[in-house]
DNA sequence: TAAAAAACACACCAAAAGGTCAAGTTTTTG
DNA sequence: CAAAAACTTGACCTTTTGGTGTGTTTTTTA
């Protein structure tokens, strides 16, 4: 007998279960270092359970990795036109350190697969993500056009913005170590995002 | 009939032509995915050749590890107290985007092992790394508590310049994609390398 | 509550991959 | 120039792993 799941959820739950078990595995052994044995151990289910839900690895992989594209679709902050370039700036590094500090898993899964290639994302980056960065860009160029801000590279400062932001998440290990601390803790994220704040404002002479 | 290498230096150049392949092959598809083989056949050489130079795979990865740490040393550029604050910030951050956009794949293997976990780079972080950071930070405190920069928290500065300048080389796939190029051509170090440092240091007030 | 659908799980298989061996060939050395 | 050392390589062995097949149990549905 046993426990009474909500009906119909245990294909909900346990598709959860392996998703959970499976981004674990790919972050720290790779895809190919993954095995199926290995989510399966995570997750509680035999291998064969597993395969059940999804039929090969790379469905799992996949799925994964739309989770994550979901996340970080979620948490890019947006930069509007009508809050000016100080507030929009403040928002977007929010929304950034805190999608870096909540989920440094789908921040790793990212740019793991980034740098080996981006072999399932190019079509991502070529489509989305350049329209975004595109789109923004002008934002911030109708900005320094009306002298709101000082002249500064947009995409450059769309980079700078990313990588010293998803910092935290992906380095985690090695930031914590050189700090020699065991995990980040509550106040981490308020004192990151001030500083980024304050810094890259400054770097934009909005401060 | 062999062509006249070098006598003695058959050694040199095969393990040489080896770690060139197993760089790319373990950047590529990650530790697990890499296989003896194909890191044989990049090199242009059978598979038992490679296990004679190298005991096993894991002895490999060690060689194009310590590879790596040895130019990351090389490419940190330093920060000398008698440069001054500004002086300073500008030899590093050209120094590490040299580094970048001249050696990214070292730069990927670096991120990909912290990423994973750190497993082989504990140590050099909780030793090397973590006395580096504290000795910087002590020469930026100074600066600031001789009024030749402004407070800002030197720890995650130099993260900060760390992730800025190492994204255009971990992330390049992405960068190119976004910017709808194939490569980096001369001009982009300098364009990089003048628009982060005119940034830091504008963040620094030093600009 | 009985039939159908969904979920579970053991045993098995074929391919891939790490690594060994032994028999050669080339190069170095005394 | 001969013996030793270094190098080269195909064949082979063992383990791991992705994936399948089949039968059983649980849950849903009518």
């Amino acid at each position: 007998m046993k426990k009474d799941n909500k009906p119909q959820k245990i294909r909900a739950i346990s598709i959860n279960k392996i998703l959970i078990a499976a981004q674990d595995e790919f972050i720290l052994q790779g895809y190919k270092g993954a095995t199926v044995q290995s989510i399966a151990d995570s997750a509680g289910l035999p291998k064969a359970n597993v395969l059940y839900y999804f039929k090969n690895k790379e469905n799992i992989y996949h799925a994964v990795l739309e989770q994550t594209l979901n996340m970080w679709d979620e948490g890019i902050g947006d930069i509007l036109p009508e809050d000016g370039p100080k507030l929009a700036i403040e928002k977007f590094i929010r929304a950034k350190v805190s999608m870096s500090f909540n989920n440094p898993k789908a921040s790793k899964i990212y740019a793991m697969e980034i740098i080996q290639g981006a072999q399932h994302l190019k079509d991502f980056s070529r489509t989305y993500l350049r329209q975004w960065v595109r789109d923004k860009s002008k934002v911030f160029q109708c900005w320094i056009d009306n002298g709101e801000m000082h002249q500064i590279d947009p995409v450059n400062l769309i980079f700078l913005i990313w990588s010293s932001t998803q910092h935290y998440a992906d380095f985690d290990n090695q930031i914590l170590t050189i700090m020699n601390r065991a995990d980040y803790e509550n106040d981490d994220i308020e004192h990151v995002t001030k500083f980024l704040t304050d810094f890259i404002l400054r770097g934009c002479r909005l401060k």
